[in-house]
DNA sequence: CTATTTTTAAAACGAATGCTTTAATTTCTC
DNA sequence: GAGAAATTAAAGCATTCGTTTTAAAAATAG
C-alpha cells in the first residue's frame, strides 16, 4: 500500500499547489482541485480528511523546512562563539526561501507564488504545529539581529525585519508582475542574482541611519 | 434625490470598506455586507450594479486621489528645473498613503489594510479607469529615479522600487500582526515615524552598492 | 392630495460550496 | 484465485453564493 498508490494523494497534493500558488488559498474550492486533479470529489477528504487539512499540509510541507534550513544557516555562522554578520544573517533569512524551489516540481514562478501565499494569504493563522518553530526562528534571528547591530535601538530594528519580510514576500508574489508591468525592462535576473539584490537592499536598510542623506 | 437619501449608499460603502480591510476582497460575500450592513441584499445591486462593481469603486475612491496626490508631491519638488531628491521621490511616493486616511472613518489601522488589500489582493487587475493614471504615476516616479539614481542600471533600479512597494504594502497589511507578533516589543510608532523609518531604509537600499559591507 | 419616481423588502432562482454516504471497483495479502 | 482492505465513483446532503423578480413602501414632484 506504499508503493504504487502513493501517486493519488502526492498528485492531489501537486496539484494543489500549482492551484493555490495561481489562485490562491481564499479563491481555491475543492472542486477546482479534484477537477484539475482529476480525480473524485471524494478523494481529498478520503486522504486528506478536510480540504483545510490538505491546505495545512501544504503550508508545513515547505515552511518547515524553510525554517530549518534557515536555523542550519544561521548556527552555522555562529560557531566558536563568533557572530554571524548581517550579511550572513539576512542571507540566511532569506536563502532558503529560494532554495528550496529545488525540492518542488513546479516551475520557479510557481513556487515562489505559492511561498508569497503561505506568507501573505495566511498571516497570523499558521496552523498549529509551526508555531514552536516559527517562534524559535524569530528569538534566533532578532537576537543575532541585536548582536550584528548594537547601535539599532530593539524597537528599529524589528520594523527593519519586518520591511525585509515584505521585500521578500512581495517579490516571491508580484515579480512576475513587475515583469510584465515595466513590459520586461526590469529584466530577468537569475535566482541568486535576485536574492543578492534584495539582501543588498535589505542589508544597506538595516544600516541606515535615522534621516540618512 | 440627493440630499437625504444619500446615507443608504455611502452606509453600504463604508461598511464593505472595514469588511474588506479585514478579511480581503476574496473573502467577502454579498451576504456579508448586507448583513453588516443590515440593508437588504437586493440594495447592493440596486445601488452599484453588482458587487463586482461595489468593489471597483472602493478600489477607485482611496487609490486614485492617492495617485493624484504622489504626483502633485512629486512635481512640486521639481519646480524651476529643479530634480527631485531620492528622498522627495520617496516621500512622494509613500506619504500619500498614508496621509490619506484622514479621509476615511475608519481606524487608522483598519484603512492601512485596505490599503494594502487594494496593492496585493488587486495586484495586476486595476478597474480599467485606473489604469492610464497609474501608467503615468509610474513613468513619472521611474523617471525621476533615475535622474536621482543617475549610476544605478535602470533594471536594479525598477526591482528597489518593487522593493519598496513591497515594504509598504507588507507594513499596511501586516503592521498589526508584528505588533501582536512581538508582544508589543516593536513599540507602536507614530504614522509619520512609522513613514519615516520606512523611508530611511529603501532610501539606504536604494543607494546601496553591489555586496555592500 | 395625487401621481411619479426612487428605494426597500421578501422570496426565489440556479449554480457552486464543503462534505458524506452507499456501493462498486481496484489493490493487496495469503 | 479467494478473501480482505484500500480506494474510487456517483449521487445527494444542506448551505451559501451572486443575482433577479415582484410587490410594497417611502420619498419626491406637480
Amino acid at each position: 500500500m506504499q508503493t504504487t498508490k502513493k501517486s493519488t494523494k502526492v498528485h492531489i497534493l501537486e496539484t494543489t499547489e500549482m492551484l493555490l500558488a495561481e489562485h490562491g488559498f481564499d479563491s481555491v474550492s475543492l472542486r477546482d482541485i479534484t477537477t484539475a486533479a482529476d480525480v473524485n470529489v471524494a478523494a481529498v477528504n478520503y486522504h486528506f480528511g478536510s480540504k483545510e487539512k490538505l491546505f495545512e499540509e501544504i503550508q508545513c510541507r515547505y515552511i518547515e523546512p524553510v525554517n530549518e534550513e534557515r536555523l542550519r544557516m544561521l548556527t552555522e555562522k555562529q560557531t566558536d562563539g563568533r557572530q554571524a554578520t548581517l550579511r550572513e544573517i539576512l542571507e540566511a533569512f532569506m536563502h532558503p526561501f529560494f532554495s528550496m524551489v529545488t525540492r518542488s516540481k513546479m516551475s520557479e514562478q510557481l513556487f515562489f507564488k505559492l511561498m508569497g501565499r503561505c506568507i501573505t494569504d495566511k498571516q497570523g493563522d499558521l496552523p498549529d504545529n509551526l508555531l514552536p518553530q516559527f517562534k524559535k526562528v524569530a528569538e534566533a534571528f532578532t537576537a543575532a539581529l541585536q548582536q550584528a547591530t548594537p547601535d539599532l535601538p530593539v524597537e528599529p530594528m524589528l520594523w527593519r525585519l519586518h520591511y525585509t519580510f515584505g521585500v521578500m514576500a512581495h517579490t516571491l508574489l508580484h515579480g512576475d508582475a513587475l515583469k510584465k508591468l515595466t513590459g520586461g525592462a526590469c529584466g530577468d535576473p537569475e535566482i541568486e542574482t535576485q536574492l543578492q539584490w534584495m539582501i543588498d537592499f535589505c542589508h544597506a536598510g538595516f544600516l541606515s541611519e535615522k534621516g540618512d542623506k
